[in-house]
DNA sequence: TACACGTGGTG
DNA sequence: TCACCAAGTGT
């Protein structure tokens, strides 16, 4: 066996087979204007914020309702931002709603609600960092730049089977798309890079033998693609435990507080609870209760995983008299209304199992 | 550079 | 059951 240096040529050749099999083969996505037509920057901006992180299938519903309620980045610019929270409950990475808020008031007021048109001046705007700002210049405005994602890393590091691990190789990586990308048509040709990672070129089952770059492709040319690119080990994520007190006054609201701004679950809405943590010590959670009440523990927990943790809650449940008072920094909502609140999937999880207990024990509605 | 930051689907 | 992953950014 000899030890065979695959190096593709960088010519043309490569963005034109991807450009020629994204004529034909990209996907059509609600946000995706056609070939011929004009891209809105607004669309694709908010578009690619949405994307950060998640699935195309999880974005399209919040994008059609974020497209419907604020058609323009002015009207965007002008909703409260509890509204935009609210909107966005359920999509995860609450910060980018923040940020996507600030921007639209950006965009809004020193822009006259024009996005910028370079890279550069994308790049300084809230949320948009270097894959984003990429990404709108080239797909919103035609300019030609490096537009590098998970997809794109992923393709990258195969046709050229990249053997230095991630995130170490971004660099290298960076400079092939560089060299890769066309000065007409960057913006489909970021987008056949995308759509050929997400549908040809996947983790676990590359299609090779449809993929339009094979004879190009070094990761192929080995006959191991699968194992680019090379990542660096993750570290292992660790329990954590807290409770969460479901505190129903006889008039049926339901006690929640507002989390600060920053930081896990920013700005959203939860059901009062204990702090999370590995030591949490169950046998002390009342302590930490925000209301005196006679709770009832249930026997089912709610079990979630974030990012970097994983959480187990205990779930406490209380009727309480109507005459009384929040606590400092809680307020009361209709239970009915609770949909409406900027609940995130951790807390719609623990509503959801104070109803479901409160029913059983027949102390409920 | 490394870590915080959500969620739901998948093999 | 569980690790992996999906159009990354901010600090």
């Amino acid at each position: 066996m000899y030890d065979v240096v695959h190096e593709p040529l960088i010519t043309p050749s490569c963005a034109a087979a991807a450009l020629d099999w994204y004529d034909r083969h990209r996907r059509a996505l609600p946000w995706r204007s056609e070939p011929h037509e004009k891209a809105d920057p607004y669309v694709v901006w908010l578009s690619e914020i949405m994307l950060q992180q998640t699935t195309v299938a999880a974005v399209k519903p919040y994008f059609a309702a974020f497209l419907a309620r604020w058609p323009n980045v002015s009207l965007l610019a002008q909703a409260p931002i509890d509204e935009v929270m609210r909107q966005w409950a359920g999509l995860g990475y609450y910060s980018r709603a923040r940020n996507l808020h600030a921007c639209a008031k950006r965009v809004a007021g020193e822009f006259d609600g024009r996005f910028p048109d370079t890279e550069a001046a994308l790049r300084k705007l809230p949320g948009l960092g270097p894959y984003t700002a990429a990404a709108i210049a080239a797909i919103a405005f035609g300019r030609r730049a490096a537009v590098v994602d998970g997809n794109v890393e992923r393709v990258v590091a195969r046709l050229f089977a990249i053997a230095a691990p991630l995130p170490a190789a971004r660099a290298l990586i960076r400079e092939k798309v560089e060299a890769l990308t066309p000065s007409a048509r960057p913006g489909d040709f970021a987008q056949a890079m995308m759509d050929l990672g997400a549908t040809i070129c996947t983790p676990k089952q590359p299609a090779c033998a449809i993929c339009p770059l094979l004879d190009h492709c070094a990761g192929r040319a080995s006959g191991e693609p699968r194992r680019f690119p090379v990542k660096a080990p993750k570290r292992e994520r660790p329990r954590w435990r807290g409770a969460a007190f479901f505190v129903r006054r006889a008039d049926g609201a339901i006690l929640v507080r507002t989390r600060p701004p920053k930081g896990l679950l920013g700005g959203m809405v939860e059901i009062p609870g204990t702090a999370w943590s590995a030591d949490f010590d169950p046998g002390a959670a009342l302590r930490e209760a925000p209301i005196h009440a006679p709770y009832r523990k249930l026997e089912s927990v709610v079990e979630h995983v974030f990012t970097h943790f994983a959480l187990r809650l205990d779930i406490y449940v209380a009727e309480i008299a109507r005459t009384s008072r929040a606590p400092a920094g809680c307020r009361w909502a209709l239970e009915g209304d609770l949909d409406k609140e900027a609940l995130p999937s951790v807390m719609r999880k623990v509503v959801e199992a104070a109803r479901k207990g409160g029913k059983l024990f027949g102390g409920g509605d």
